[in-house]
RNA sequence: UUUGCUACUUCCAGGA
């Protein structure tokens, strides 16, 4: 068992998580009987492949050998379902917890849970949950405030926000890195520009800002398309050495967006010569640009360019395809590559069954969509 | 080193 529970753990570690489920199943087969340990790992795993399923099969099985999961495993679980965008789910199992009286939520538990609203634009209920919180009498960390920071922080009042800030400090937690992007994060999506400029140099001058800074900076630039000021922030990070590939990816998405299309790949060539490697999202976004124009033949190049670049596609590759093929009035495309999706082990998500219903419904085939409608429900996926 | 916080990409919706 522990032999290969440590197998799992190093595929896990090494991102290889097909090999995990691999390896684990290997272990059942042989007729194993795995510890918590292991199940929550596996738990994680599904979790991270999309396979919610299976994620829960796993932690029912936990639940079956009598004593009930701990509070490791329960959080795990809840985990998997705030990834998921499943907060109903996730706040199911909490309550459960709290019930029971066996396995009672702790600090974390809140903060997952509290995520998982935040997630799904549920800002509300994840404020009710801190309160809870602080009723209870937990604990309040670092990590938590920062969660609450970032799924409130746009719908407080300013003096609100201050008084966090303080309570926070008061707490012994003096305003981390995490927690100045968490900030710089919030005003950003708020869309006041001024402020995120502002807040930015104070951090600049106190010499705390990373890599986040500055791709949370770009991004907000790139997404209102001031392009002028995303480039000379680009410069910045250049000139502090402080570059990412999330960074030229928010540029290669905001030139893309814009239709610029020779400046979007002129962004994949500056991301390489200053010694970074695109990623999967970075050509997904290229995807996404040609896609959405029409520019077929281009989208399917920069597909082929993602697989010679030594990459994997992975479900928003697919998903964008998809859709791309569904705008083109070719749905039967759209299958296509779902079935190329399923031979590489990536499961459909709710996405990947919208972009299918709505490319038979552009089409006219009004059938066939009803069709994919019906296999997303029966996928456990609810109606549009 | 079995779990939680900040950055980029897909459908839909929403917001301006």
């Amino acid at each position: 068992e522990r032999s290969y529970f440590r197998l799992i753990r190093s595929h896990k570690l090494s991102g290889d998580l097909h090999k995990c489920v691999e390896v684990f199943n290997l272990m059942v087969s042989a007729g194993l009987q795995w510890k918590e340990q292991t199940g929550c790992t596996m738990v994680e795993v599904y979790g991270k492949l999309g396979q919610i399923e299976e994620a829960e099969s796993i932690f029912q099985d936990m639940r079956n050998r009598g004593g009930y999961p701990d509070v490791v495993s329960c959080n795990t679980m809840l985990n998997v379902y705030a990834q998921a965008g499943m907060p109903e789910q996730a706040d199911q199992l909490f309550q459960q917890m709290a019930a029971k009286g066996v396995t009672l939520p702790d600090t974390q538990s809140y903060t997952i849970v509290m995520k998982a609203y935040g997630k799904a634009g549920r800002s509300r209920e994840s404020m009710v949950l801190f309160q809870a919180m602080r009723e209870e009498g937990l604990e309040l960390d670092e990590v938590s405030y920062n969660t609450v920071i970032n799924v409130c922080g746009g719908e407080m009042p300013a003096m609100e926000a201050v008084r966090l800030i303080r309570e926070m400090q008061e707490n012994g937690y003096s305003p981390s890195m995490v927690t100045r992007n968490a900030i710089l994060s919030v005003v950003a999506k708020s869309g006041r520009m001024e402020d995120v400029q502002e807040l930015f140099e104070d951090f600049t001058e106190q010499g705390s800002v990373d890599g986040y800074s500055f791709s949370i900076v770009v991004d907000a630039f790139g997404k209102r398309r001031q392009l002028e000021k995303m480039e000379a922030t680009i410069s910045a990070a250049a000139a502090a050495r402080i570059s990412s590939v999330e960074m030229y990816n928010a540029a290669i998405d905001a030139y893309g967006k814009a239709g610029l299309f020779g400046t979007m790949e002129n962004g994949l060539m500056r991301l390489q010569s200053v010694g970074l490697h695109p990623n999967a999202v970075s050509f997904n976004s290229i995807i996404h640009s040609y896609g959405t124009c029409g520019m077929l033949t281009e989208m399917e190049e920069a597909f082929e360019r993602l697989r010679v670049a030594g990459l994997k596609p992975d479900i928003y590759t697919f998903n964008t395809l998809i859709a791309a093929y569904g705008d083109a009035d070719m749905p039967h495309a759209s299958v296509q590559v779902l079935r190329q999706m399923h031979e590489e082990g990536i499961f459909p998500d709710e996405v990947t069954y919208n972009s299918l219903i709505s490319a038979f419904e552009k089409a006219g085939d009004f059938l066939e969509a009803a069709r994919w409608s019906l296999w997303k429900n029966q996928a456990g996926f609810s109606s549009k």
